[in-house]
DNA sequence: TAAAAAATTATTGTTTTACAATAAATAATT
DNA sequence: AATTATTTATTGTAAAACAATAATTTTTTA
């Protein structure tokens, strides 16, 4: 049962595009698509804290099992 | 606002020290003390799967906020 | 409170991979 | 159909996860 990041609700619920978060937390829209659709293996606190912050949640909130 | 992994909380609810811990997830007991006292920057979704799994948790149990 | 056990810190080395940068392909909007 | 947004692919680099080990410190227990 991998761990993935599961953005897409919460930018639904900000009415907000991808677009606008990699714009606003400075990261490639390329990356930000791989941590969206569980290409990625990890995640530095970094990254994760300032997606939190552009879409005001707890880690909880987009962190998550996926099976 | 620093994203940490605490384990401690969820330690002291299964009534679980850090060596039988690290005995089931086959980590490193420094690198879970690194983990577990905001040292590491960032995590493997594989080390947390394994984490949450031995604790019987979910991931935003033991990931959050610090001040 | 002394001994034992557990946990932390420190160090070094290796391997994985996050993330950047870019470009091309696909999907979604308008 | 055309524009915009997203995904996928590729390459390269820097960061850091994690292992292994040893020493130090903290906690537990007798």
């Amino acid at each position: 049962m991998p761990i993935v990041i599961n953005i897409d609700v919460m930018l639904a619920k900000r009415k907000m595009k991808s677009k606008e978060l990699v714009k606003e937390i400075g990261i490639t829209p390329a990356n930000l698509s791989i941590l969206k659709n569980g290409k990625a293996k990890g995640i530095r606190f970094e990254t994760l804290e300032k997606i939190c912050k552009a879409l005001d949640c707890k880690p909880g909130d987009i962190i998550d099992y996926v099976d």
